[in-house]
DNA sequence: CAGACTGTATTACAGTAGTAGTACAGTAGA
DNA sequence: TCTACTGTACTACTACTGTAATACAGTCTG
């Protein structure tokens, strides 16, 4: 079953968190069409959010053609194939022009942001706050 | 005369994007005690928002003892030395646990990631969106 | 059928961010 | 003094995000 990542400190809107999530990874075939999701309940208790924030997002993945709802059965994934890398990266862009932008400000080098952006990427078992 | 860099369609407020990049400016020593800052109306004009939001920003800085307002004259930088590099890249960490949980998300290898990093980071004269 | 799950609808509210427009007060220079 | 800048105050509004509580409708299982 799916686990979101959800973060009540980012910016981001919590909807946008879980939409967000699903469509990453439907892009990397973590989620593949016929899987199911997490109930609107079932995600709203664990993440101490409000059911209608749920289903608010699971109301947009549905109307992209993400996922279907199911009333009285929950949502089932029914996007395609996983994407190829580059249109991954593309995905992963934004994330990147905005490090990117703040190490710049920071007067941060490339090469030492790159150093610290491996140390982050190589410690899986380190508690990373999502988004 | 320091130069904000504002992306209206990024999750982080207006507000918080002038904040961040003066606080970012200060730690990387662009910005140093007794530098003016653009006025309200300037930034307010420049970057198409509403005056009050600058002045939302300046007033929180202000608060902070990052800055002095001063009505009639405009900002001035109260703040004092730049910060090391560790304090630096510490306020850079939160971009790139961001980007590192997305890369996870998108089954994009740490090898992968970085590569693209790089590309991001090397390329000044491409536009980058900030925050 | 009852119980336990599923998603939805509804209403009203609260907090946050941002806005418009106007006027006031302060500063500096001609 | 006038002009052109400076920041602030104020009011009311809009849009967005998220919430609480309740009840309804649908599905499945024992």
């Amino acid at each position: 079953m799916f686990r979101f990542d959800l973060s009540p400190s980012s910016p981001t809107p919590i909807y946008r968190q879980i939409v967000d999530q699903v469509a990453r990874a439907v892009a990397s075939g973590s989620l593949q069409a016929g899987d199911e999701l997490p109930s609107v309940r079932a995600v709203a208790q664990q993440h101490v959010v409000n059911p209608m924030t749920v289903s608010k997002a699971y109301a947009l993945l549905e109307q992209q053609g993400t996922i279907e709802r199911r009333r009285g059965l929950g949502m089932i994934v029914r996007a395609g194939e996983a994407s190829a890398l580059d249109e991954r990266l593309a995905l992963l862009q934004p994330a990147l022009d905005h490090a990117a932008a703040v190490s710049r400000q920071l007067a941060i080098t490339p090469k030492q942001a790159m150093a610290a952006l491996k140390l982050t990427l190589e410690l899986p078992n380190k508690v990373n706050l999502d988004e």
